[in-house]
DNA sequence: AAATTAATGTTTGCAGTGTAAACATCTTAA
DNA sequence: TTAAGATGTTTACACTGCAAACATTAATTT
């Protein structure tokens, strides 16, 4: 005896939807998928849900949190070693979570404008990379800060992009001569020596 | 009197899905609306390519190429200008081509390595970057040349990311303090001087 | 407590999708 | 000339997003 209303039909659904955008990717997820697994009605997801893109806005959120979780640092006075810890758990995030890395960067949310909660948790988990910056730099030009926080995650978000399609630059001429490992592979093997080569850079710059 | 078979079906169908993916974005682009464009039947377009995906890594192979010609320079000693230029025009491209550039990089054509072709112009483009450092250095060690190739596209690549999201860094904290423009903006209104001043720091560290 | 409204469900239906299978026609090679 | 392969068409299936009309229940007002 089932009663006619869910009662927690939306949770459910956001739930499940960050299942299968992570397991499968953002293109595989269904509506009707959706509303079968909570044994609820085809349509019933739109009465939570205005389109598709409000059910990928709400994952992207989830996501966002979670991120913002992996990157924040608790002390306002990091270290070298607090900032690349920091920074490894970003590029961690971005290729354990590849495919809701997606949803959070790619286009499936065409406008995050439209969707005020996830400008706020975005904006939330840039904020925490700046803070960490700005709180570990002696650096108190925030002209300067705020330029440099842009390269640093620059650096990060390009770096994931780079470490999930290895094939793009496993080819390279280098890649031939070094023998089995490639410069990309070097790299993820001991990301922290090359973050910190990386970022001291930038930072020192 | 139009004839049964239409001689030139394959490439017209590549470059009709050029224009719709670049135009409206990869994920309306369908297999019907391409062949009806070539007024033929819905699934003619099936006789040259197995699946969707076949037809996004053909457009992904098109965008590759334009991308190595607008990041390619000629000559084997380039200047420091030469360089910036040419990474400004990958950004350029990133930003002009914005959904052309989400088919190279995103997840749309899921392994890159059961399109071969798509696998060369890929590492094509990318020798390219790496080729272009090579001659502006003086650095001849191959290790280090190969690490800093990768990071100098890392950095190319999270720019463009970043630069479509404006809406991210838009609502930081120090964009409330310095008036109209984000530090985002103020990056793009001059971007020569930004990668001057974040490539020479990568390239001298 | 009764009546009204709002929230949350269901059913039905439309226009569109990717792609498999069987068949038709034209082009090329033996 | 004929057989084979390439390239087209037709038909069919299971699936999709989502709009519209309707049903039930919960919340609010009288």
């Amino acid at each position: 005896m089932k009663s006619y209303h869910h009662g927690n039909l939306k949770e459910e659904l956001i739930s499940y939807a960050c299942t299968i955008c992570e397991r499968d990717g953002y293109t595989k997820l269904s509506i009707r998928s959706l509303a079968k697994e909570s044994n609820v009605s085809q349509t019933a997801p739109y009465r939570h849900f205005k389109t598709k893109e409000e059910v990928y806005a709400a994952v992207a959120v989830e996501g966002f949190n979670k991120l913002y979780k992996a990157v924040f640092v608790e002390s306002d006075k990091l270290t070298l070693k607090d900032f690349i810890q920091s920074s490894k758990n970003y590029i961690d995030f971005g290729l354990q979570n590849a495919n809701t890395y997606d949803l959070m960067f790619g286009t499936a949310v065409g406008d995050f404008s439209e969707h005020p909660e996830l400008v706020d948790t975005a904006n939330k988990t840039f904020e925490s990379l700046v803070l960490n910056l700005s709180s570990f730099l002696k650096e108190k030009d925030e002209d300067i800060l705020a330029g440099k926080s842009i390269t640093v995650w620059a650096l990060l978000h390009g770096m994931v992009g780079i470490l999930r399609k290895q094939s793009i630059t496993d080819g390279d001429v280098y890649a031939k001569e070094f023998g089995p490992m490639s410069t990309t592979r070097r790299i993820s093997s001991d990301l922290p020596a090359y973050l910190e080569r990386v970022l001291t850079g930038i930072i020192e710059s």
